[in-house]
DNA sequence: ACCCTAATTAGGGT
DNA sequence: ACCCTAATTAGGGT
């Protein structure tokens, strides 16, 4: 009925459904890891026989991935598990691809590929971004190094993200240095780190039986080697999907601390004496600038980003926009001032500048004393703002720069570019927002966006759809 | 800036956006459960003023309700607490809404409405499907009252569920006849029942400084004291999104087991010798009609369908229909030949009919042995199958029969309809594939559906487009 | 006595 | 020694 048009759609197990041979299959599905790329490639192969555009889509958990120890139980010989140990870690790899999935799956059949690109699967589709994990990674390879690299991935990252569960306790990994110093990140976000730095070499995995352990590669270790805690060579690494569900979904878990937020008086926030004079100070100016160019007062920004303001007491343009809820807008249109009235206020108040922002409420937020904390921009950062700022070239000279190993991608400079800003470098804001090209179309796009996301999505699909320095509050 | 369209989003604490008055805003989104729907009617009125089409989103989280007793801690007298916790009441109730929004909202503000659907809200919309809860009601509302009734909705639903916690423990709730006999929902889709429950009043809520306790209303008692723990009148509740969500979560968890399937033999899938025969007749028998018909046999329907059945043995065709897997088309093309087969060699082998349908592999489920956990069809489900299969009504005749308090959805009738099938009441499946629309046309909508889901938005979305009786496979 | 979330532990696959 | 998920406990808000 199938293959004569007869049904639409078929739901099968893989086991019967070899040897369809349908010309116009447009789409087929796979849920869960597939067993080999080998039987993965035949079987999405049967989509689009007659050469129309097709689609292939493939779920998959890392709870799929658990069972290859025991799925190669099953075998009689060593060499026939090590046979499909071997398949099932390439369609493993697979699934976690950050780059063109057709370049991977031709040359795994051993077809020579010149491009990079294919353009049309989900990698090259989507773009994914990358970023400089070079602080994250040494921090992870080192874990893995101190515990003595018999273990798994989750041990080393319990350590670092400060868990005092037996196992950790009667090992007395919670006595070293790098106990609970990697808390700002889930242990979701480390694996899927891990699993990037195992793809890239830097860390070994080793099968035996039904246990996997994890160790630091040669590779790795020459890493270390150019390492300090203060400086790593950078390591930009693509942010696979997972780490950005798991980043947004930190997002939504902070900002419960800010809801019903009117109730709480400004003391409660913790906002000293002198603190709350300057918020009040800043309240007026905000008031007087609104008259003078005839605005509302709320359309400058709003209360809570002036208490960030009062807070915090930036001393230069870049420090400002760093506040969160600043706009570059507000920056460009009544930054002199109000960093002006900000230094003229401290030194009358006594108030020291440049605080550290600390975020929302009273809640004392335990510091760990760890080198390394607030980093440095690395080179790579630094060379990108040097380049850009002084030298006055383009993201996209930037980018393709000679002398590294692979071109950058120009939004990785931009946000080095960024980041630069945000640590107190000077930036040129008006040429940024030009060539990052935040035009006015562009925010009516914004705008369109959110009046098109379905209610059942909630909010992360908004907030990929909006620039990194547009908040949501309640 | 805002006000004058050079800003076209603005983002804001609902603290400072009062009083803007902008004719054009065409989008307002909230984060979080609002403190009162005055604030709520406010805030959202500021979009469409100029009487353009508009929308408004609402986001909020369990969480959000959690902090309202501290919210009323703050005032400082009884009354005024008192009227806080009225507002946010409101607040949630409007949250967890499953009927029309804009009907609710007027009357909230005392207009007299007359109209059920605005036909514009999201509830209106989406119209939400319904189905009789009445087990799982009189289950919740039993534990409620078991447990004495001084405890909030975690303690019964903890119970229902099976935990052994300590607190469960120490008050012997788990000797509770009732203990473990809800494990088939999740926590969370219990607190939504509850939730329902509240709303339509068969349970009260009480809340005494940051605490809530649950008990059972008046309204409740008496359906506790028109039912038994083997039948009880029906108790027909939307089903909230959040229902779905749970329900569909258990689907994906259900799923791994499948997995890696064509590894084990099938004694290991709990097939008896005898099984195993009739399994290879059936494949046999399966083969000889695709031949006869000229289809592939695979296309006629799966290996695990087959494995389902020479489990199960169905005598009927509704029985047969049941089984996961097999479609309406087999049913009706090879339904006859398929039961006389089955019943054939059924005999041969000593093999009894009308078997449970256990579930999967060898894993033996644990069974409570408690009365009504295999209910039969309430008087309702009952009715609208007999008025539909003996009596020749329309689903919509059914739906509106007079003598019920409120009309019925047809959807909910056709549900009924097929969960009778299901238990083996004669169905008419022809008349009843007609008058739901199933045609080769949706079919080919459904295809569509599928090709058109993101990728990142996993298969739920796919099974919501899909019908019931469609399952994905691995 | 509430609730929710995040951390920890238990259990099962294997 | 692995891993993952679900159950339980701890903690914090309040």
């Amino acid at each position: 009925m199938f293959i004569r048009d007869e049904l639409h759609v078929m739901v099968a197990t893989v086991a019967f459904g070899m040897g369809i041979d349908k010309p116009n299959v447009r789409c087929v599905i796979h849920y869960g890891c597939p067993k080999s790329l080998e039987s993965y490639y035949q079987e999405s192969g049967r989509c689009g026989r007659d050469g129309l555009p097709s689609i292939c889509w493939l779920y998959y958990t890392r709870s799929d991935f658990a069972k290859a120890g025991f799925y190669c139980g099953e075998a009689p010989t060593v060499n026939q598990r090590k046979a499909i140990m071997e398949s099932l870690m390439a369609a493993q790899r697979y699934c976690m691809l950050a780059t063109c999935r057709r370049k991977c799956l031709l040359e795994y059949f051993g077809e020579k590929i010149t491009f990079t690109n294919c353009g049309s699967c989900d990698n090259c589709t989507n773009s994914k971004q990358e970023r400089d994990m070079s602080r994250e990674a040494f921090l992870l390879l080192t874990c893995i190094q101190s515990c003595g690299g018999r273990w798994g991935l989750n041990m080393p990252i319990d350590i670092l993200r400060g868990s005092r569960s037996r196992k950790i306790v009667d090992n007395h990994f919670d006595k070293l240095s790098l106990h609970g110093i990697g808390k700002e990140y889930s242990s979701n976000w480390w694996k899927a780190l891990g699993d990037q730095l195992i793809t890239s070499g830097y860390l070994k995995e080793r099968h035996c039986d039904m246990y996997r352990t994890i160790s630091v590669s040669p590779t790795g270790m020459n890493f270390l080697h150019t390492s300090t805690s203060e400086y790593q060579p950078s390591l930009v690494l693509p942010i696979t999907s997972e780490m950005v569900d798991e980043e947004e979904h930190r997002d939504a878990r902070g900002r419960v601390d800010g809801d019903f937020q009117d109730l709480a008086s400004l003391e409660c926030e913790g906002l000293s004496e002198a603190e709350i004079k300057l918020y009040h100070m800043l309240l007026d100016l905000r008031m007087d600038l609104a008259k003078s160019t005839g605005t509302a007062p709320y359309a400058i920004c709003g209360d809570q980003t002036i208490k960030k303001i009062a807070k915090t007491r930036p001393s230069t343009k870049a420090r400002l926009a760093n506040i969160d809820g600043v706009s570059m807008h507000l920056v460009t249109t009544y930054g002199d001032q109000i960093l002006q009235q900000i230094s003229h206020i401290s030194e009358e108040l006594n108030l020291s500048m440049d605080g550290e922002a600390t975020v929302q409420t009273a809640v004392t937020k335990k510091v760990y004393p760890i080198p390394n904390s607030q980093k440095k921009s690395v080179p790579a950062k630094f060379e990108a703002w040097k380049r850009w700022q002084e030298d006055g070239l383009t993201f996209q000279e930037i980018a393709n720069f000679p002398g590294r190993a692979a071109p950058l991608k120009e939004q990785t400079v931009s946000e080095y570019i960024l980041e630069a800003g945000r640590q107190g470098y000077e930036v040129n804001w008006s040429r940024f927002c030009e060539e990052i090209g935040l035009t006015q179309g562009i925010l009516t796009e914004i705008q369109g966006a959110i009046a098109k996301v379905g209610s059942r999505e909630r909010l992360k699909p908004i907030k990929e759809k909006l620039p990194d320095h547009v908040s949501l509050y309640s």
